[in-house]
DNA sequence: ATAGTGGTTTGAGTAAACTCTAAGTCAAAT
DNA sequence: ATTTGACTTAGAGTTTACTCAAACCACTAT
């Protein structure tokens, strides 16, 4: 069982973060006598998984209605592949233009340095 | 020479983001006689360049930045090269990520399925 | 000659995703 | 006992990157 501020450290965002996702119902953690949030294993590893969605461009709109439907239970199953099936082929076409970018850099960077050493000389 | 309309046609982007970028200083075109923008061929490839630094997610500030230190001309092309160099270790990360995160959604989406099949066995 | 289309400006408004503030509770340490 | 530090809330504020509105000008088509 986390604190709020020990998994903040962990995963790398602020509490602040993490209490705004609660509050758009995006991750729920328990609570102790105090009303204090306490985070489990698992509600750390969904965490994770969230924020590799996020890291992967996926709005927090989408993500809520990825969470709303895995707390609707079983039957939301075809709703969640569809879903990440959608956004797996988001992440293919944003692979593409990084490569591409990539290689665009990779000749421009080149170049420059060839420019900056005729510079040199001189 | 086109017209801003059929810039924004061309490159996908509405007119509100041309002007908008000219406010920032990231692209600005020709005049004609009317006030109207025009913009030339290469003015096109500038764009389209910036369009690629954007999707590859690098924020309006650097990407002015790079505007501004072209402008300045050639003795800022140290400046330049050490951008596009930091530019393209930012999306060698981001290929990291996406390719890490795709392998991932590649398993939940195959046992998602299998979960499906099985449902449907019965 | 007037309606439509596409251009212009300045400045305000919006959406997304946080991020911060103020005012408070609680437990441990000095 | 009081300070420190970590937590709580509701709600306001911020940043980024647009996006829209209002009021105007110029050309073309009916």
């Amino acid at each position: 069982m986390y604190t709020i501020g020990e998994v903040a450290k962990l995963v790398g965002v602020s509490t602040h973060t993490l209490r705004y996702y609660e509050k758009e119902n995006i991750i729920l953690p328990d609570r102790n006598e105090h009303g204090e949030r306490k985070y489990t294993e698992s509600h750390l590893q969904w965490l994770k998984f969230v924020l590799k969605l996020k890291e992967t461009q996926m709005p927090i709109t989408k993500i809520k209605e990825y969470a709303y439907l895995y707390s609707e239970g079983e039957h939301t199953a075809i709703n969640r592949l569809k879903l990440l099936e959608d956004h797996k082929s988001s992440i293919e076409t944003q692979l593409k233009t990084l490569e591409e970018t990539n290689n665009m850099l990779e000749h421009k960077i080149t170049s420059y340095k060839e420019k900056i050493l005729k510079r040199k000389e001189n």
